[in-house]
DNA sequence: AATTTAGTTGAACGTTCGTTGAAATTCAAC
DNA sequence: GTTGAATTTCAACGAACGTTCAACTAAATT
């Protein structure tokens, strides 16, 4: 009934994929490997994995289209090698902020929600409106992917649930009386809203009257940092879940 | 470059489109087009607009292929219709109890934030968990829609926009000193949160170790409704507009 | 200089894509 | 029961799909 012929299901990549390390560190194999990432984020990003084929991808990139099937084995090795590029650069500072603002309150008290939230959020708001063009293409595909019921719970998982970790323990430390499942469903809301912010769809900008854009990624994060933070103050506040029977039981009726 | 066969060029729809209202009360013809709609819904919520064929619809619906030309016009008017066939029904009661809402505070005071939240989102996670199946499939596929740059500005505006603009007007009469902009950006989180849990994707299972489950959206309305009230008196608080002022300009150092 | 290897090219494979035309069937009105 | 329109069927169109093959060039190794 559906369609089977998309993901390599015959030998995926051959055996011919050159080793990742040692081979294409020459200029002439880089160089094309990085065309066609570019391209590929770009417009992944644009109209998601299906609605770009091989072709459209590598004659953007002015590359032959064999190129993609030697470089990445077949089109679902290039969304990965896609999301894999930017992921560990992105995923290194925010541990490293994180680190930071849990070394800057050792001991003496929890960490503040907000530079906890701030440590996990800034490095992808500020790559997104600071950093090169393809930075921006990156957060609108992982805003796609992250709302599909196919890719979300697998390559969301694969890139960013170890850093994701991390920031729920920061919090956990900073609202130490927190139920676990509130402050998962928590950060499930702060995912949420930070990646329909990537996805940039122009919606905001024609509801509000032009009042709001939606690539004005600063005052984003000025709002979406109180906005989490008072949300995860309210959801994980002491004795919250003794009150939260109550609720369940009427919301059960 | 890119791929231009997929939505109608040439005469898209053609001519004999049945009359929407007129035509096709009979049973055979509204059977099929429901049918269609069914298959429709289920698949494009389970891999997208692209990731699924008009063969694959109608295979699953066990009617012909051309049908679906016939009913919709071509792929993207199938889309449309799978989109408003829900739509009415569900503006019809999120309005309903909008105004219900602020009629039971009319003249006395401004509703209660929660109140008008619930408003809206009750309506979506009712039927999602608790309506038939389709439903939550459709829910599904508003999430992948709305974080989607192609489609997220078109079709939700076009859709949902008009009750969108009750809701804010709604909040806005609840927290009347909120600066406009806040208002958009902190509706916009909702939105972003909402979506998200309607994926279901599974990410959160898998992060909590199980502890919270995808499916059970009682256990997320309880929680969206409290986190998000929180987050819109953080950001709309009296005199929260002229302490912005300070955090701008640090930001933008 | 000869040989191996990595990278690239152009063409082609079989399949599936969205859509359409014309014939066949079913239904409603008379 | 005949007529005319609405609906369904079957087959096909050309284009695009992901992937692969063998030939070829450029670089590295001997």
């Amino acid at each position: 009934m559906q369609k089977k012929g998309t993901t390599g299901r015959k030998g995926a990549g051959r055996d011919r994929l050159p080793r990742a390390g040692t081979a294409g560190t020459g200029s002439r194999s880089q160089a094309t490997r990085e065309r066609i990432l570019d391209a590929a984020e770009r417009l992944f990003a644009q109209r998601g994995f299906y609605g770009i084929s091989v072709r459209d991808i590598t004659g953007a990139a002015e590359v032959d289209v064999a190129l993609a099937s030697y470089h990445f084995g077949n089109k679902q090795g290039l969304l990965e090698a896609v999301f894999m590029r930017r992921a560990e650069d992105l995923n290194t500072e925010r541990i490293a902020r994180l680190d930071a603002v849990l070394a800057a309150a050792r001991g003496r008290r929890p960490p503040k929600i907000e530079d906890v939230i701030d440590a996990f959020t800034h490095p992808l708001l500020d790559r997104s409106s600071r950093g090169s063009p393809g930075w921006k293409s990156y957060f609108a595909l992982i805003a796609e992917v992250n709302n599909s019921p196919e890719f979300g719970g697998v390559l969301m998982s694969r890139f960013f649930d170890p850093v994701v970790e991390k920031f729920i323990d920061a919090i956990r430390r900073a609202l130490p009386d927190c139920e676990e499942r509130d402050l998962y469903w928590a950060y499930h809301f702060l995912s949420g809203a930070l990646t329909l912010t990537f996805a940039e769809t122009g919606r905001i900008d024609k509801l509000s009257g032009g009042a709001c854009r939606s690539s004005d990624l600063d005052s984003v994060h000025e709002r979406l940092v109180p906005y989490c933070a008072a949300g995860f103050r309210a959801l994980c506040a002491t004795k919250r879940a003794a009150s939260r029977q109550a609720g369940t039981r009427k919301a059960r009726k």
